[in-house]
DNA sequence: AAAGCTTTTGACACCGGTTTCCTTTTTCGC
DNA sequence: GCGAAAAAGGAAACCGGTGTCAAAAGCTTT
């Protein structure tokens, strides 16, 4: 059945089943209002012929496309792929595929870029990852556009409209309060960047779940970091020093987290017996460090696939929003502190 | 100079400049045939429309659209991404676009979901990532299809046609050779899984450099893997136990080097004291576990770079192939072995 | 058997570009 | 100033589908 050069057309289909262009058109479209007859007819010879209809075509008659696309500034590439793959996984069987887009949240052209790949893509939709779905006007370029979307992100946004959500302040509030459950009483925090709504949700999460046990959050507690594995490694580093040592960690997430752990190796400290730490995305290297990291974990991909749902829903273009719960993965970086 | 809800189009754009489509066309088109007077003039109009071509019309006009797909069924999130980065540095500031495509290399439906694919999305070309760009039935269905593409890979395929490779042999040559000169002389392997020809090119490298040096391989210091941690730390936990333990163990990658570290933990040994470690990709879990892995980085990007280059070139659609050169990334994990 | 419905089908325009081919205008040699 | 060649621009067809609307066919009903 190989293929000799040209594809077949719906009117090569037509002729041959000696029906009309628009015939044809129905039969793919499983249009109701058909009689069995031709329809077998039609789909007989459609499967003689090998015939799949020209999607570019199809896009301009429908004036809409079926490519999705994916913007991320994400630098962790485990939750990208993620994504791509829980999209890939929503939109199997249909006729959409997924483009993807990396764009660069400090260039300072960086919104008219995107317009213009917009503009020149026409895409039937967009996912947009976090952090830089956080921006609220590339939201809005979205809209202007008439360009579907859904932002993924780790709160409800005020104004959310389109939405797929964690929920990583209870889930922070939770891992610490594991940590306080075990005996803990002087837990540090190694912060996101300035700027993120993951950043600031994990840190609140942490305040609350401290002062919900009465529990104090000294200054030198608090480290600033800025998601990189070199901030976690500075930040545990000045957490360490400081008079009174803590004797757990939370990181906003795993990158800092490891390096956490190196700053605790530095000053020869076992993890967990002398500290505990606790990272955020469950990310591979929290499986592969010694010891495996206990983190919080989120469902990116049943995320990514509810988003392209989302997006390629029919009709139901009201704004909406879900939920989606993380989860705490227990594993050997979490001990109760020594007497 | 928002969207009115339509976008304009090229008889819009024809109107309001007094010509035809045609002349419109072939401003968009850089014909030379023209006058400047025209051509300013139509200029004029579409910047102040904020016209842009239709993609799809173009495609369909055109008989080709400008759709570059990613087939990969590639484990490691950081090199796909690392791919689709050069990919996309490649097509910025042309009317190109990257699909992604993962593929499950088990699924017995694989070629046909491939096929179906193709058919629907028309792509202009694809690259294809290893393991799965040594299937050479992918490539010839691509062929049939009429479908460009490139292959990345580890080494030249005998009967390679449009490839990029890196050079994983000599630089594992390169790598064993650095082990020998600082005076090891039990060195083990820990291999990917058969039938990958990355695993065969990283082993033959192995084979070869001990070879040179007049050193044996025993059955005793090589292992069997899957390129993935669990099997990195089996392996290694398996050298390691051997009456005579290797003063160093090179891994076909990072992810089971990394559980060489857990292995050589697990038996007290210290690396790089008591074992030398080095493993393959130069992914981010060998900077960031403690010590600080040495491996050898290939030039994920570039290679991704070059190949869309490669596939969007005009004209030249001979086969050719390219090499790209991998690099010792030397950091912590290896010191002369112990008197 | 004619009238009235419903179901099935086709002719034709259209989506927004490009290509082919032809006409009009300009330029130039003599 | 004239004819020929070159340059510039336009009309209409085309790419491969879908939407509209009316015609044709099939089925009741009286």
């Amino acid at each position: 059945m190989a293929k000799s050069g040209k594809n077949p057309t719906i009117n090569d289909v037509a002729r041959l089943a000696g029906v009309s262009k628009k015939t044809v058109s129905r039969v793919i479209n499983r249009s109701a209002l058909l009689s069995e007859d031709t329809r077998t007819k039609v789909e007989a010879v459609i499967g003689q012929l090998g015939y799949v209809p020209n999607p570019q075509a199809r896009a301009l008659a429908l004036r809409r496309n079926f490519l999705l696309g994916l913007l991320h500034d994400n630098p962790n590439a485990q939750t990208v792929l993620k994504v791509q793959e829980g999209v890939l996984d929503a939109i199997r069987d249909t006729e959409f595929a997924l483009v993807v887009r990396p764009v660069d949240r400090h260039s300072p052209t960086m919104l008219d870029d995107i317009r213009r790949f917009l503009e020149q893509q026409r895409l039937y939709g967009v996912l947009i990852l976090p952090p830089i779905s956080e921006n609220d006007a590339l939201a809005q370029l979205c809209l202007e556009m008439g360009c579907g979307y859904v932002r993924m992100g780790s709160a409800m946004l005020d104004d959310a409209d389109h939405m797929v959500a964690s929920n990583d302040r209870e889930m922070v509030e939770a891992a610490v309060d594991h940590l306080i459950a075990l005996g803990h009483r002087r837990i540090a925090l190694i912060e996101g960047p300035e700027g993120f709504r993951s950043a600031f949700e994990r840190r609140e999460g942490f305040l609350a779940a401290m002062q919900a046990h009465g529990l104090d959050v000294p200054p030198e507690a608090r480290a600033q970091g800025n998601y990189r594995f070199e901030s976690g490694l500075a930040g545990a580093g000045q957490l360490l020093d400081a008079p009174t040592r803590p004797t757990a960690i939370f990181a906003s997430n795993d990158e800092m987290a490891s390096g956490a752990f190196h700053a605790a190796r530095q000053r020869n400290l076992r993890v967990p017996d002398d500290l505990s730490i606790i990272g955020f995305d469950d990310s591979p290297i929290a499986a592969h460090i010694w010891p495996p990291m206990t983190t919080v974990g989120w469902p990116v991909r049943e995320m990514g696939r509810a988003a392209a749902l989302k997006l390629i829903a029919p009709g139901d273009k009201s704004a909406s929003q879900s939920r989606f719960p993380a989860q705490l993965v227990k594993r050997q970086s979490v001990a109760a502190p020594k007497a």
